[in-house]
DNA sequence: TTGAGTGCAAAACTTTTGCATGGGG
DNA sequence: CCCCATGCAAAAGTTTTGCACTCAA
């Protein structure tokens, strides 16, 4: 994604556009592994050393009020933020606890049916998620 | 469920049958709203003031390891514990924070049946969660 | 008797908050 | 210029840990 597009996205929500937002932004794009606060501060404060976590945390904080980015907790109770904003699924790698995107038509087109024909008992479901739990195959060598 | 029953489920998985083990599954087996370690503590205290709420932790911990109870994680990143161990969903509210069990076989099923026939790009899927999100309707008085 | 379980307090860890300073529109 | 955004440090909230004591088997 490039510059003038992000600052076009970040503006056009009525954010300020800043260098620390742009950063973040940058930085959560390009990451596929749902990263959380402080590895998105990692990721970037070596070319921003003066950079605060407390800045990432509201920033990060604004793009999911903002649509921008999604928030899911993890099993450990770590916020991690999703760039992706389509219907999708995750696989969560219990040992690693790395959460990728699961992306399946079929299955979206499925969960949104069911919430379509079912009732949910005086619940107004907006939002559905769906983790694949397990391990990550180890490549054997044999 | 009735008090041998639960010092059997304890003692059967190898850990020893304490008091506190007791009133902590007994506190979980009773609550529908799957309460996190702070709410059992509140729970179980008034009868048992002595109680400390790092044996809870340890306590509930040892019940997870054991299989006896699930964890899960809620949107806040709290921790909350889940009697019921056969396949089900759960509702999330999100003003409340109240989660729910979802039971519906079908879905279930559907889910099972899309693990077995759909590949995980190298994960060994064991686990699967789904919850729905949303606001519980008020009750309109008119 | 003896090792697993408990209770207490301190520590760890993640996230939020208050407030003074800085910078974008 | 005016606020919104930032940085820092302190605080808050949840969970874990270390250690001495207790008690179930």
């Amino acid at each position: 994604m490039n510059l003038a597009l992000i600052k076009e996205k970040i503006t056009n929500c009525g954010l300020k556009f800043t260098h620390q937002r742009m950063v973040i932004f940058l930085a959560l794009t390009k990451s596929e592994s749902h990263p959380s606060a402080e590895q998105v501060y990692e990721e970037i404060k070596g070319s921003n050393p003066s950079i605060s976590i407390a800045t990432v945390y509201k920033t990060l904080d604004s793009f999911v009020q903002a649509g921008l980015l999604r928030k899911t907790i993890d099993q450990n109770g770590v916020m991690r933020f999703d760039s992706k904003l389509d219907a999708h699924s995750h696989l969560y790698c219990k040992t690693s606890h790395e959460i990728r995107d699961y992306e399946n038509e079929k299955l979206e087109k499925l969960l949104q049916d069911f919430i379509e024909s079912n009732d949910f008992d005086g619940y107004e479901i907006d939002e559905i998620n769906v983790v694949f739990k397990g391990h990550k195959r180890e490549k054997t060598i044999n």
